[in-house]
RNA sequence: GCAGGGGUGCCCGAGUCUGGCCAAAGGGGCGAGACUGUAAAUCUCGUGGGCGCCGCCCUUCGGAGGUUCAAAUCCUCCCCCCUGCACCA
């Protein structure tokens, strides 16, 4: 084991706030002495099928914890998930079925380790020890936390000053995620600094039960693609961590300048200076070469490299791109005249328009080609055979296959 | 239970008092085009459906009826949501 200081030196880095951080270098200390691993806990909330390169933050953080010889304990929040989790949003999250979480906490496997050490990561289902309380433990448990300071929470008292809807349930998830903390001797608890409420309140439930608290650790928040809020799901701004690499790559070359920065630093692996150097040169090129490294970490650098050169084809040369989606049309079922179709319908049987108007508006602004020859006339009607390359916009390519 | 405020197009949100000019402002998102350094930035246009379509028609404003030549707008009943008060072992 790394001596303290290093450990502590090198897990600093990145984070927002550890709080506090004297504790944690007397918690690394006392592990380097005895030999004993610290516990390290992140919670996973299961009520999003995906993780995406938000939550990869955390994890490459809890990666670094584990290298350097710690325990890591992954809690899936399957019993809070039913609960519904105030989500900080307007809204509150819904409350998902067992099933629902059980399917989505599955999925979870197979994404987490491709950053995390399979072998030395513990995986927990919270329902685990929360479905066998009793409702007097409950009550019990919740005696310990003041109304005031469940207020304290930005979200909380921000709702109920607004006059907007705020549930009982909801005050209760962060007692259900502080819990989790006792149960598991938690050393340490990983989040984003917007967990910062659910984490310090762990530490305070321990110290109430005579068990010795945990250091909060805190990353900073991955701002998504829109360059406004955090990254989530629900608000399509992500990257998801399996998705495939040509959409990974393009997502990320969708993203605005000024997130560059913190994307090298909180999503790849390139040392600080040289990111400084990257990110002098020309934008489209620092970009490209984060798209690359965030591409390589999860599909490796084969697919990294494919990645950027169906990118450059596709977008820079606007050429063809490798491989066109094909799509079956039937003369007959679209109505032909002496086999000429009309464009519109055409278009809509492919799909690529919903309805008659969407496909006459997408011809009239100049968005359909036929083998690279634009198309304006929306009565246009057009005579196609099997291998003609159809593109609608900028990005969508179809190669038909034309049957009577 | 009582009082008040709401339910509008993908989302947010005007419009309701003073019916028609409302397929319904504005913003977001999304789509397209131009430009370019990319699916960055910026600018422009578009964004219910049908019709060979610069005009006409159809279906939309929680639900069901009604008044009217005409209703998102007025009336009746119903459903749902929120806030406050009351109740509170």
């Amino acid at each position: 084991m790394l001596p303290a200081e290093v450990q502590f030196h090198i897990l600093k880095r990145g984070s927002v706030e550890i709080v506090p951080e004297d504790e944690f270098l007397e918690k690394l200390k006392r592990s380097v002495a005895t030999g004993k691993p610290l516990i390290v806990k992140l919670g996973l909330d299961p009520s999003v099928p995906d993780l995406h390169i938000g939550h990869s933050v955390v994890l490459r953080k809890l990666r670094q914890f584990q290298d350097l010889g710690h325990e890591v304990v992954i809690i899936i929040g399957d019993f809070t998930a039913m609960i519904g989790d105030p989500s900080g949003q307007v809204k509150t999250r819904p409350q998902l079925s067992r099933e629902e979480v059980e399917r989505n906490a599955r999925t979870y496997a197979e994404q987490y380790c491709k950053i995390l050490d399979r072998s030395k990561t513990k995986v927990t289902f919270n329902s685990e020890w929360l479905s066998k309380l009793s409702f007097e433990e409950v009550i019990k448990l919740a005696s310990n936390v003041t109304v005031s300071q469940v207020l304290e929470r930005e979200d909380f008292s921000r709702r109920l000053r607004s006059g907007s809807e705020l549930r009982l349930h909801e005050i209760l998830y962060p007692l259900c995620q502080a819990y989790d903390s006792v149960v598991l001797n938690a050393d340490v608890e990983m989040g984003g600094i917007d967990q910062k409420f659910n984490i310090l309140l762990g530490r305070e439930l321990q110290r109430r039960l005579g068990k010795e608290p945990q250091v909060g650790f805190f990353m900073p928040l991955l701002i998504g693609l829109d360059g406004k809020e955090k990254m989530s799901k629900s608000l399509g701004n992500y990257v998801g961590i399996a998705e495939p690499p040509k959409e990974m790559f393009g997502k990320l070359m969708s993203m605005p300048d000024e997130l560059m920065h913190d994307y090298f630093i909180l999503c790849t692996d390139v040392p600080e200076d040289e990111i400084e150097s990257i990110l002098s040169g020309h934008p489209m090129e620092a970009k490209k070469r984060l798209a690359w490294e965030i591409v390589r970490i999860y599909h490796g650098e084969e697919e990294a490299n494919e990645a950027k050169d169906e990118f450059e084809r596709v977008f820079s040369r606007r050429e063809l791109p490798t491989d066109v989606p094909e799509v079956v049309i039937s003369l007959s079922k679209i109505g032909s005249e002496d086999g000429k179709l009309q464009l519109a319908r055409l278009l809509c049987a492919i799909g690529v328009a919903s309805s008659g108007r969407e496909a006459h508006r997408l011809i009239e602004q100049g968005a359909v080609e036929i083998n690279g020859e634009r198309i304006t006339d929306r009565f246009a009607k057009v005579e196609v055979k099997t291998g003609d390359i159809m593109r609608v916009g900028k990005h969508r390519w179809i190669k038909l296959i034309v049957e009577s």
